[in-house]
DNA sequence: CGCTCACTGAAGTGGTCACTTGACTTTCCA
DNA sequence: TGGAAAGTCAAGTGACCACTTCAGTGAGCG
């Protein structure tokens, strides 16, 4: 509830499967823009885009080197989503719980 | 990767704050319609809007008897999400710490 | 029977999004 | 030094979204 900006965000990004594409091909190490641009079916400034969104969600971050831009996982943010929805699930089944117990 | 549509719909379901809060509600429990647009700054219509889109997603089941639609969790949707989420972390992890293991 | 409650559905509207094109900057290296 | 590589920026466009209003429908109840 407080702070519900950032997981907006998050869910947003990750909602393109463009964007989960670029992700997952981070959680297996750091890339370039062309290299995360490579396997997708679109145009070098679209995912110079896409890479700006997930900057801005806190997601990724990056750093250039010469000519060359650096992307890499930003894993807090990533965490921050697996509390919010391993939360609500462990809400539902604690009072799913309860209700097996009051059938019993 | 396969199956990739759900966790699209899954995501950009959970992206709006109304929606959020609607599967926060939900998560401690059953409720009707109109309970759920009770705490949110909009039209009933709106809600059912926004409960379609949960459902759509395969978030939320509803059921009505009589006049009144009962909302709940579907909490495989949730699963799911938190699989893929808790993935990219662990997969970064392990690269990390191989990175670790190097420089050690 | 008639009134209210709890939705339901359609239509419209302003705003946001994903993507492209094309023109540009900076860096590298032959 | 000249040109390719890697990215950057701005503008434009068609599609999609969240939300409202308004006009229903189908229980439940006195």
């Amino acid at each position: 509830m407080l702070q519900q900006q950032p997981l907006d965000l998050a869910f947003q990004a990750l909602s393109d499967p463009g964007r989960r594409a670029m992700v997952e091909r981070l959680s297996l190490g750091p890339a370039s823009v062309s290299e995360l641009a490579k396997p997708l079916p679109m145009t070098l400034s679209a995912v110079v885009q896409h890479l700006k969104v997930l900057e801005e969600a806190g997601l990724v971050k990056s750093r250039k080197v010469g000519r060359v831009r650096t992307c890499s996982l930003e894993i807090g943010a990533i965490a921050q989503l697996e509390r919010w929805v391993s939360e609500r699930r462990r809400f539902w089944e604690q009072q799913y719980d309860q209700l097996e117990a009051y059938l019993a």
